[in-house]
DNA sequence: TCGACAGATGTAAGCGCTTACACATGGAGG
DNA sequence: CCTCCATGTGTAAGCGCTTACATCTGTCGA
């Protein structure tokens, strides 16, 4: 492995004159930056990462962690548990990656940093052209626009969901119904799909509720799922904050949980395992989001122009008592 | 941005005694430990990932880079132009990350390395039976098995494929063919489900025809094509060697490229640059992937054990002559 | 009573790179 | 002919962390 060391006796000049070179900073003359590059390329050097980060490290790279008005008040209620896990994980995970984060808004963050994580489904094609005409590094946390270029980082939904559902199909329920919240983020669509596709697989008839308002809604999509369609042996809902709503309401009518009806959440926020009872869910590996993110925030910032990449964190079915 | 110096201070003890509790190696006095825990947590000290690998540095883990015999073979031939790329940008990519190469072959491969890059198609259950027996990290390139957790990177075929035949309808085309692979690969088939899907959303009538042999085949399939459909108004090939096969086949028959068919293919090889007429097509960064599976595989040998992920890189529309 | 030795801690030498600063060199301007 | 300054290059001091080695203490068996 050749150090910048190596280098400079091959090219007979010193380690601070190789660095300027691969660097293209201050004054080297053409024969000199030749020969170092001949030097480079003949015994092969690549500048390791981790030291010129520790050297350079003059500069803590500032970035901004951007959610949206309505997600930062959701945030106070239960939503929170979603993303002030992710948010936290950013903040422990920027550190190690050389990044200084502040928490801004979406709407409103200036184009003074050097990075940005966006989170959240509320990034439209709009507030993309405003990050995008900043011409500055940035990836999205679980949320994805079908179509667009864009580096971001979501839980995959889809696997997930055909899973949590296959294995209920395999337990003999066959009258699973989806109970979901709007479509357009891309969480919610991918895990729908995923529910459509498992029982499209299993040759069963998927039945699908839309709620728009997770907290007020859900009664009446439970009022009207009970009267179009009947009691289900099992409820898939798009994620753990829907699911306890639902095992509330059902619990109401005297409904149990799971003998009447098995209940399955997405997300495994810390509620899920202390709810009674239990909720069997899908864990969101919410950590791993901010630690990722940070991870190619900072290969986008430091690294040459990298080329967009969609991660997908994969989930796990976590079983607990509120389905079979 | 505090140091393990800081904390050293704070705890009144010396720097190795705090490298020793937060490393847990060597011996420290339950007494000592806790004060020093007490001062990281007190002053919140994050240790410096980059100083770490610097210092830690004696070790170079030796990663094993597989590729079924299959491709070997192939490699000789033309496909050989993608995995070649792939190889190359891993052993170029490797070295940064601490990690030594070497190309194995994935039937034969023992158990003696620390990391594992797979790549390509021929990674089947059984495969990836042997090396989750080994326990040691691993992580696909060029590939994807639905339905199994493993770390992978893979170039986006759904989205490229939609984009390139949505551009073919958008400019008025209503006949297009998909002369594909055979879609065990998973990459073959997203770019067939690429394919359909937008063949959907442009209310046109899909039509695909299958090759088993890359090599030989074609001539039969282009003929089978021309008897039960006719001639198409463009065809997407699932790959560019298919590509510049079936314009050999047609130009043999005096059809013109692209005035008479526009033809589309996949991958962007060096050869898509220079065939006559270049080839349109949709460019996968394999040299990222090699970089992005190094990455990768570095994270998951250094780092707690982490979920797996997908890493789906996007794709880019390269408009040359072979089309509209 | 005296090593011997395990346990606990400190000292300091790097890891590979950047960069402030010092030091040359060689015209241009006076 | 001397000064000044722009240009080119080297020297060496870190960046924050790990770890071999040195040091010191207390315990235990002979």
């Amino acid at each position: 492995m050749p150090t910048i060391e190596d280098v400079a006796k091959e090219a007979g000049v010193s380690t601070a004159t190789v660095s300027r070179v691969v660097n293209n900073s201050g004054y080297v003359s053409e024969r000199t930056k030749l020969r170092v590059w001949q030097a480079i390329k003949k015994i092969g050097y690549t500048p390791k990462e981790s030291a010129r980060v520790l050297a350079k490290h003059k500069k803590m790279y500032r970035i901004a962690v951007c959610i949206s008005e309505r997600i930062r008040k959701l945030s106070q209620d239960n939503i929170g548990q979603f993303y002030g896990v992710v948010v936290e994980s950013i903040r422990r995970a920027s550190g190690a990656c050389g990044m200084k984060p502040e928490i801004e808004l979406m709407e409103t963050v200036e184009d003074e940093y050097d990075g940005y994580i966006l989170i959240g489904a509320d990034v439209d094609l709009k507030v993309l052209k405003k990050f995008r005409s900043m011409r500055k590094p940035f990836v999205l946390v679980d949320h994805y626009i079908p179509g667009q270029v864009i580096d971001c980082i979501i839980s995959d939904g889809y696997d997930g969901a055909y899973y949590a559902v296959s294995y209920l199909i395999k337990k003999g329920l066959t009258r699973i119904v989806h109970i979901h919240a709007p479509l357009n983020a891309y969480g919610f669509r991918s895990r729908y799909d995923g529910y459509l596709a498992a029982m499209e697989h299993g040759g069963l008839m998927p039945k699908t509720y839309e709620y728009d308002d997770i907290a007020n809604n859900m009664p009446s999509v439970v009022e009207m799922m009970l009267r179009t369609y009947g009691l289900p042996h099992a409820i898939f809902a798009s994620n753990d904050i829907a699911a306890i709503r639902v095992i509330t309401e059902l619990k109401k009518k005297g409904i149990r949980i799971p003998e009447d009806v098995s209940v399955i959440g997405f997300d495994d926020i810390a509620w899920a395992e202390t709810f009674e009872p239990p909720l069997t869910t899908l864990r969101v590996f919410k950590d791993e989001m901010g630690v990722l993110a940070c991870n190619r925030l900072r290969d986008l910032i430091m690294g040459v122009n990298l080329h967009p990449v969609r991660i997908s964190l994969f989930t796990r079915f976590v079983k607990r008592k509120s389905s079979i």
